[in-house]
DNA sequence: GCCAACGTTGGC
DNA sequence: GCCAACGTTGGC
């Protein structure tokens, strides 16, 4: 199975409230190289990282799985919603979501330890002007992250 | 709030 | 297809 790590801004959604709902669908995504990784390569049972961006307390905070492969993003057709797009269509839509249930939190892992880690070095999150916002994790670069927890 | 880095758009 | 302008992301 593979691995993920999921940017999210806490403000709008974060891993407490994943663990409340305990499962969530994951919109938003309206990046074509996220995109076509929840298109082609994420799958049912794949280990998420849900990481906090934007806030005080930047990191990884926590573990969810992929509970539902990607499905048309139905807020693209809200014009009342922040992630309307007028140029997509119920006929042919252009931005798709999957479904993730909460697994645990982890201690924090800050973006700053993580840079300090020479063994994340090739991690696009701790590459300079990073904005993906889906991204993928070797399960090397996944084991060091938890170790860094002192949770395994 | 600032600003660097990046993706997207649109004129040509 | 190039590239400048623009909007967005995201750390600080």
């Amino acid at each position: 199975m593979a691995k993920w790590l999921f940017k999210t801004e806490p403000d709008t959604f974060s891993i407490d409230t994943l663990k409340q709902q305990k499962v969530s669908c994951w919109e938003g995504v309206r990046n074509y190289q996220a995109r076509n990784m929840m298109r082609d390569a994420i799958k049912v049972g794949d280990e998420v990282f849900i990481y906090h961006s934007s806030c005080k307390d930047v990191g990884v905070v926590g573990i969810a799985t992929v509970i539902k492969e990607a499905y048309p993003d139905h807020f693209q057709f809200d014009p009342q919603s922040p992630y309307f797009d007028p140029k997509s269509s119920p006929e042919n839509p252009r931005w798709i979501m999957v479904d993730i249930e909460y697994q645990r939190h982890l201690r924090l892992v800050s973006l700053k330890r993580l840079k300090a880690n020479p063994a994340l070095a090739e991690m696009p999150l701790v590459k300079r002007g990073n904005r993906l916002s889906i991204m993928p994790v070797t399960d090397a670069q996944w084991q060091e992250i938890l170790t860094m927890t002192g949770q395994f």
